[in-house]
DNA sequence: TTTGTTTATTGCAATATTACGATTAATTCT
DNA sequence: AGAATTAATCGTAATATTGCAATAAACAAA
C-alpha cells in the first residue's frame, strides 16, 4: 500500500506525470526560468540566486538532468547546466498534446 | 527541515508549481483524458475504468477539484464531473507561459 | 604536494503522498 | 420507514519528497 500504482496506466500516462513530477516543485521552475534567461549558467550562480543550500540545488539539478530537460558540462572546476533543446521540445509537444485534447464544447453546457 | 520553502519563490513559480503537482499522477491524468473522451462522467465510471479502489478515486478527484481544473454537479444520487474550460484554459497558458519563454539558440550552442 | 574552489553524495529528520478498508452521509427505490 | 446505491471522509500503513549539515570527489592554483 502506499505506492503508485504504474501498472494500471500506459505509458504515456506514466511519462507525462514523471515529467510533471519533475516540474512540481518551485525551486525546479525557478532553475528552469534562470536556465531560459541566462541560456547556461552554473550551480553556484544558483545558490546565490535561489537561497537554498548547495546540496539542496544539486539535488534538484539531478532530477531535472534524470527526466533529461536539461544537461551538464564540466567546465574547469564548474558545471554548466543548459535546457535540452531537444527535450524541452518534446516535453512541451507532451503536455500540448492534454492541453489541446480538450474543446470547450460552448453550446451545450455539462455540469 | 524537509518542507518547500515557498516563501522564496515567487507566486508564479508556486501556483505554477502546485498545478503541476496535481498533474503529477498517472491516474490524476487519466482521470482528465477520460472526462476529455466522455465529456462528463461519474466517479463509478472511473472505479472501473482505473482499477483503483473507490476511495482512491476521490481522493484524486478532490485533489483536481482542489486547483480547479474540475468541477462536479450532484446529480441524483451520483456525481458528474466534467473539465472546468476556464481554468483549463489558464492552465494551459501558465505551462505555454513557461515553455514559450525558451527559444532554440540553433545558432552557438551552449553546451 | 598542499590549499582552495566547486559540485556531488550520504545520512537523517520532518513532512507529504499514495492506497485502501471501514465508515459516514446523502439520495433513490421499494 | 427500510434497503440499496453512490460518493466523501477517516484512519492508517507504506513509501516518497524536501532540506540541510557533513563529507567526499574532482580539479585548479600556489
Amino acid at each position: 500500500m502506499g505506492v503508485t500504482r504504474s501498472d494500471l496506466f500506459t505509458q504515456e500516462q506514466n511519462e507525462l506525470a514523471k515529467v510533471a513530477k519533475a516540474m512540481a516543485h518551485p525551486a525546479r521552475l525557478a532553475i528552469l526560468q534562470h536556465l531560459l534567461k541566462t541560456n547556461a549558467c552554473i550551480n553556484g550562480d544558483l545558490v546565490q540566486e535561489l537561497g537554498l543550500a548547495q546540496a539542496t540545488i544539486s539535488q534538484h539539478l539531478r532530477e531535472l538532468k534524470e527526466i533529461g530537460i536539461i544537461q551538464g558540462t564540466i567546465e574547469g572546476v564548474s558545471v554548466s547546466y543548459c535546457i535540452n533543446p531537444k527535450k524541452w521540445a518534446e516535453i512541451k509537444a507532451l503536455f500540448n498534446g492534454l492541453f489541446d485534447g480538450y474543446v470547450d464544447p460552448s453550446t451545450g453546457e455539462c455540469c
